[in-house]
DNA sequence: AGAGTTCATTAACATAAGATAGGATGCCAA
DNA sequence: TTGGCATCCTATCTTATGTTAATGAACTCT
């Protein structure tokens, strides 16, 4: 398991699996020596034909994007640990920009020496692109978020989820992180307008769910919000390594199990 | 480039790069023979412990989640040529299901031949990790539908988005394709209700924008759509293979240079 | 100390979208 | 033929959320 010591993404790729000494080694050499990005600035810029990934090492982040008129939706926080620019530094898929959210120590690692990981160190490489899929099913739970959770349920199942990441690289106390996020971010996170957003966190006050001061969140009824949201934690602590034995015939079997199945259960 | 002939999947990877003739072999015979899964059947489901990845052949699906009380919102669409439940299969994150939307031809891939394909062909490999970051940009782009997009626009790119995707596999014919989605689907997709589905739709012919009867869309003023939309069609051509050359130097020069930007640019 | 910013907060009002309900149509099965 | 059943369609009413606008606190910069 991980250590006190180690960097926020050994922490994060260890609930994957336990990490050698070379694959850790790898993860703290690779990449620049940090450079710090001020809150605000850009990291990443969307239609950039950048050829790099970046890392962040500390402070949190957010991609976004913008439409014409200007609207703009934040899709995902980024927490130290985490990539960003995989997709644009890998495939050329710039559709998003990243912009500090606080002051950030971002530290930069070619495309190239990522992508040459499946020679080098393919565990690892597995563990990144775990990591990877562990994102996109977050940004699925944000999409349930959208279509079809209130502005109640929206916003105590992001700040749950944001608790639970920060739970995994020890960066929360207890039942408080530092949140820098302002509303107006919030607004653009959850898909609400600002005046909603602060309408909603009052009511989540009200009823002594969290307690919300600038920059510092605490749950205090996480059971509750829980419940209320009805969060499904698989995605984030998740686990141990899977695929076990398995064969075509018994995968064929299931399958034709499942076909007995009545499929819009509502 | 794809041939007329060639599969779905073939053709999909083909606008990410040339594929090789052992390339294209190992695409055709990996996979069991074909099963019929019928309309509304079950083909993942979520929590099962499934050691599969599954292909669609022909057919239309989706992937979706539910939160306990019934309420249900659709992923995305999952088309022929399109891989479903990779990351139940490689990663053990199960975390939604997947069913028919009309009766689809289905095969099996054991999750180890995918994961084994890192090793005996990286080249293919990459192309398959590329499909699922596209997959990702597209579920990015449906997050700012649902966050950001009022009912019209968010109709107008879904059904611009599956216009193009059909396109890229053969399967639109000019500007109609086959559409195998009830409104109460619809409306799960879009995160509205079915009364307002219908209501949009009215207004989307009203405006001479589409054609639709049941079962088949035809696009008649794409060009206003696209506008109307916003639509970002960058994730869905693409193009061709990036990754030239890089170095830590340069991407560190970039990222200070845009050190000088303005952010939040509204 | 004052002026300018950014944020949080609230009130009053507007509206896009949800809820409920009821027909109309077409399909299938007994 | 009749009765489900699913889907589409529409009208009416309700509500969650958006819009606009104004205030005040905290902070920075002179």
């Amino acid at each position: 398991m991980a250590k006190k010591e180690d960097t926020p993404l050994i922490k994060k790729l260890s609930i994957f699996m336990k990490l050698t000494p070379e694959e850790r080694e790898w993860l703290i050499n690779a990449g620049s020596d940090p450079v710090t990005v001020y809150a605000g600035e850009e990291i990443v810029h969307a239609s950039s034909a950048d050829t790099s990934v970046y890392l962040l090492k500390s402070g949190w982040a957010c991609r976004f994007k913008l439409l014409p008129d200007g609207r703009r939706q934040i899709l995902n926080v980024v927490l130290p640990g985490d990539f960003m620019g995989l997709r644009a530094g890998l495939f050329g898929i710039a559709d998003h920009s990243v912009f500090a959210l606080n002051d950030c120590q971002v530290s930069t690692v070619p495309a190239q020496a990522v992508a040459g990981l499946f020679g080098v160190l393919p565990r690892l490489a597995m563990a990144i692109t775990w990591s990877t899929a562990r994102e996109e099913a977050m940004l699925a739970e944000h999409l349930v978020s959208l279509g079809r959770r209130n502005a109640y349920e929206r916003t105590a199942h992001l700040l749950l989820e944001l608790w639970k990441r920060l739970q995994v690289i020890d960066q929360s106390v207890d039942r408080s992180f530092v949140f820098p996020i302002t509303q107006e971010l919030l607004a653009d996170l959850l898909g609400l307008s600002v005046v909603h957003v602060n309408r909603t966190l009052r009511a989540l006050r009200r009823d002594g769910m969290i307690d919300y001061a600038t920059g510092l969140v605490r749950i205090l009824k996480p059971r509750a919000l829980f419940e209320i949201c009805a969060f499904d934690s698989a995605h984030i602590d998740t686990n141990e390594l899977p695929i076990a034995t398995d064969s075509k015939l018994e995968a064929l079997e299931i399958l034709q199990a499942k076909r007995k199945h009545q499929p819009n259960l509502l």
